[in-house]
DNA sequence: GTCTATAGGCAGATAGAC
DNA sequence: GTCTATCTGCCTATAGAC
């Protein structure tokens, strides 16, 4: 049933792996076009700048992952079943990715101003789905959280973290290392 | 006291700035050069190529880092007190800097493979400094956890996030977010 | 929709004067 | 130790053929 990806759709997903890889700046449109099969004038048939590509890219992920986060959470009851699943999705997401369709926050700076807005108004989007849920943690099972944006952040960059060591070779599966994270933002590190 | 500081020194402090602004294949070495007082050719007077100055600034980062917080850890006794001031450190650290001499962990990406592996050497002793804490913690205080690199990683990356997104003139001081920081970490989310 | 060829500009690095 | 001038190569983007 899987349709042929289109070259559009190559080029963003080469272009993930790249400006990963790279980053943006040190990225040349030269080596995607070659990644993507073609020569490196066609890319400006489907892009119009090496800008749009990154655009695209990020403005598509951040769509996706609050569209993925927010199908996951239907199935998720308590404040502490939804923790536990953003937490699993936020890691896996930047781990696996959807064909590792991510681009670290880093390369928010690159983007120029009108796109910044875009971008960072989506992944606000995001991250209000997160406090949301910590927030309905204090009050439906008090949660002892002071600053729910504060902790938002944290379980942010500590799951995103993972995508930076994460061996998939390695002893720990994706659902391992989930499980501790999950496991250290609910009980901590001291004995209870 | 403070004595004037050498252009070496004052062209690696802005290349900091600059690395951090715009990454290191977008920094430019006209502006780092103009920004430091001199001209672009001037540069490699003190340096024999930006990657040099890349490496030198990562490498003296790691070294300062490690001495800085071995030097705090002494006040410290217990593996709890330990922790805290861990946390505080690297927040500091990542926040203000000396100088905001810091280079985010994505640079490692942009040093050749020789200059690679001696950063990350360097960042490996500063990892195990906090694994240890963990482990004394388990051993002493019997702390709950089961992967101490796991939670090592966990503390180093929410923490050195908070430089992303922490502003000075906001609501928090560093001290407090520092507080919070610890305070998840050692209780979790959950009542106790 | 992809190719080849190339314009145009930028940035790392070097040379040699002062 | 800093300057100016410049080499050299690379990279984004464009033009026009197929």
């Amino acid at each position: 049933m899987s349709e042929p990806i289109s070259r559009r759709a190559l080029i963003l997903q080469e272009a993930a792996h790249l400006f990963r890889e790279k980053g943006y700046p040190g990225a040349n449109l030269r080596e995607l076009a070659r990644r993507s099969g073609i020569q490196g004038g066609s890319i400006y048939h489907h892009f119009a700048s090496k800008q749009e590509i990154l655009f695209q890219l990020m403005d598509n992920t951040m769509s996706d992952m609050i569209e993925r986060l927010s199908e996951r959470l239907i199935d998720s009851q308590t404040p502490y079943e939804k923790l536990r699943t953003t937490v699993y999705f936020h890691i896996e997401y930047h781990v696996t990715g959807p064909d590792q369709t991510y681009i670290t926050d880093d390369e928010l700076r690159n983007l120029e101003p009108e796109n910044y807005l875009r971008v960072v108004a989506k992944r606000d989007r995001y991250q209000k789905i997160i406090e949301e849920i910590m927030l309905a943690g204090k009050t439906e099972e008090g949660w002892r959280l002071a600053e729910p944006k504060l902790y938002t952040r944290a379980l942010i960059k500590m799951c995103a973290g993972v995508a930076t060591w994460f061996n998939p070779d390695g002893d720990m599966s994706i659902t391992q290392v989930a499980e501790a994270y999950a496991d250290l933002l609910c009980n901590g590190l001291l004995p209870r």
